[in-house]
RNA sequence: GGCCACGUGGCGGAGUGGUUACGCGCCGGUCUGCAAAACCGUUUACUCGGGUUCGAGUCCCGACGUGGCCUCCA
């Protein structure tokens, strides 16, 4: 069997052959590091992270190579430090500023069960691999520069005639209909509308570094140069798997192609354009203004990572997702349930009726129906072994059931008291009493299960609601 | 205005021409002092209008609806 994914260039599912299967290359953008993360930048972190789970069990550990960088030089960075940190000089304030923000980031996508990219580089250690770029470009005609800007130019970019991929592709829109429909005020050092920043320079404060292309002023990259620069430097000219959020395919990853394929004379950068779909909360679109927007680690605080993970691979990952409420409270149930059949349980190996179904383009949908299928035959083992190819199943069972009591507060030896009660109420037969128990620790969120163990002898035990 | 995606049963959500998706819920049963939990079983669908085909949720056209992108938002 063999893995298939839908390609945003070709748009089309096609067959994955990697270029080195000894060295199988995935490139995902990061987050820019200026605030919390909320629950629809989660999305591209989990799906990729299942694929790069479902990589590293096709070629071997050794053999796969993420990169997932952070975004640490940025206007709204620099905003975010004045408005923070204003006694401090901007520079310190923005170290400040991406050191927490990136911190709360690790933790965010631990608890949602990541792993950790091999290589997350930071924008800021690659200006040298920016720089190189930008001087490769303005001596290959491809950017010029005007007023201490590096400018991009697609139009030279489809001009040229060699072999090179044409700017638009990727986004498929022509250079015509991009003139047609810019609505943007046009910077005047700009010759067409369509040019983009590769380099500007900084006022006096921000983060500047000496700059390409013999400009005398210091300055900073654009957003996109920053990606072309961390891909080449950790994957190389030419690599396998490229993703992100849909709203990045234009300009960011239009972008991206446009520099690292002119730097390089290049017919393509990725095989394979990866993109995931977007997320809405409660049926409207997530904003600050509705109110509704909702950050990872506000969740983190209701709910398990797992939970937030499930209730994300329910939805195929180019499909549009309704993030609710009820749909959590199921994904927890499911996950509970999970949890209690697979305790104590040694792993087998994953199910083919798991992973075929994520072979085709990551059907996670299918996966999780074929969980429900392991968990119905009762092959606990293979269940279990499939729950953690996709990133479940990171702690015990014992673990699993202590965290909901230690969240919710209450005293299981007052507990455990209340039920011997009710279990001498009910042999002496007074229900009247032994239901006034019950409704006590109901009351309490506290539900009882009545049940026999192995010898037949009634045993009581119980969990929240 | 331009480009694009999507519209499945009470809810979530798979399925690219012909057989039960699956899960939650509802309902019924077993168990129970009664419940709950657990286990067993059952139920309902393909936005609308045309077309292609022996046959369409699945292909084509149109309408309506929802969402995304159109220069730094995952």
């Amino acid at each position: 069997m063999e893995l298939r994914l839908y390609d945003t260039l070709s748009r089309e599912k096609r067959t994955f052959v990697p270029l080195d299967a000894k060295d199988v290359r995935m490139y995902v953008c990061g987050p820019t590091v200026y605030d919390f993360a909320h629950i629809g930048n989660a999305r591209p972190v989990i799906v990729f992270d299942v694929l790069f789970r479902l990589l590293r069990h096709l070629y071997g550990e050794a053999h796969v190579k993420y990169v997932r960088n952070i975004t640490d030089v940025d206007d709204k960075i620099n905003d975010r430090a004045a408005r923070d940190f204003p006694g401090l000089p901007l520079n310190e304030a923005i170290r400040k500023v991406t050191e927490q923000t990136g911190k709360q980031f690790h933790a965010d996508v631990d608890a949602l069960g990541a792993l950790r990219p091999s290589v997350e580089p930071r924008a800021t250690e690659h200006i040298g691999e920016m720089r190189e770029i930008i001087e490769k470009l303005v001596a290959g005609g491809f950017a010029y520069v005007a007023e201490d800007h590096v400018l991009f130019s697609p139009q030279a970019m489809n001009a040229a005639d060699s072999g090179l991929p044409r700017y638009g592709a990727l986004s498929n829109r022509s250079l015509d209909e991009m003139i047609a429909g810019a609505r943007v005020d046009v910077a005047p050092y700009k010759k067409d509308n369509t040019d983009f920043v590769l380099w500007k320079p900084s006022k006096p404060g921000e983060p500047s570094w000496p700059s390409p292309a013999g400009i005398r002023a210091e300055g900073r990259p654009g957003w996109h140069v920053e990606c072309s620069a961390m891909a080449w430097k950790h994957l190389g000219e030419h690599f396998d798997i490229h993703g992100g959020g849909v709203d990045l395919v234009f300009p960011h990853h239009e972008n991206e192609v446009a520099q690292t394929c002119c730097a390089f004379h290049r017919e393509r950068m990725a095989n394979y354009w990866m993109h995931n779909g977007f997320l809405q909360v409660e049926s409207e679109k997530m904003s600050k203004s509705i109110g509704n927007f909702v950050t990872i680690h506000e969740l983190l605080a209701d709910w398990p990572g797992e939970v937030l993970r499930l209730n994300m691979l329910k939805t195929h990952y180019r499909s549009p997702i309704d993030w609710t409420m009820k749909s959590l409270e199921e994904s927890a149930k499911t996950l509970d349930d999970w949890y209690r059949v697979t305790a104590d349980v040694a792993p087998g190996q994953p199910a083919a009726s798991v992973v075929e179904p994520l072979l085709d383009d990551l059907n996670t949908s299918l996966a999780i129906a074929a969980l429900h299928g392991l968990r119905n035959a009762s092959d606990a083992g293979g269940l279990a072994a499939s729950l953690r190819l996709l990133g479940f199943l990171s702690e015990s069972a014992a673990q699993w059931e202590s965290r909901k009591q230690r969240a919710s507060g209450v005293d299981a030896s007052e507990i455990d008291r209340l039920i011997a009660a009710r279990a001498a109420a009910r042999v002496r037969k007074d229900f009247k009493e032994s239901d006034r128990i019950r409704d006590e620790l109901v009351a309490k969120g506290v539900v009882l299960k009545d049940g026999k163990d192995t010898d037949g002898k009634p045993v009581t035990t119980w969990e929240l609601a």
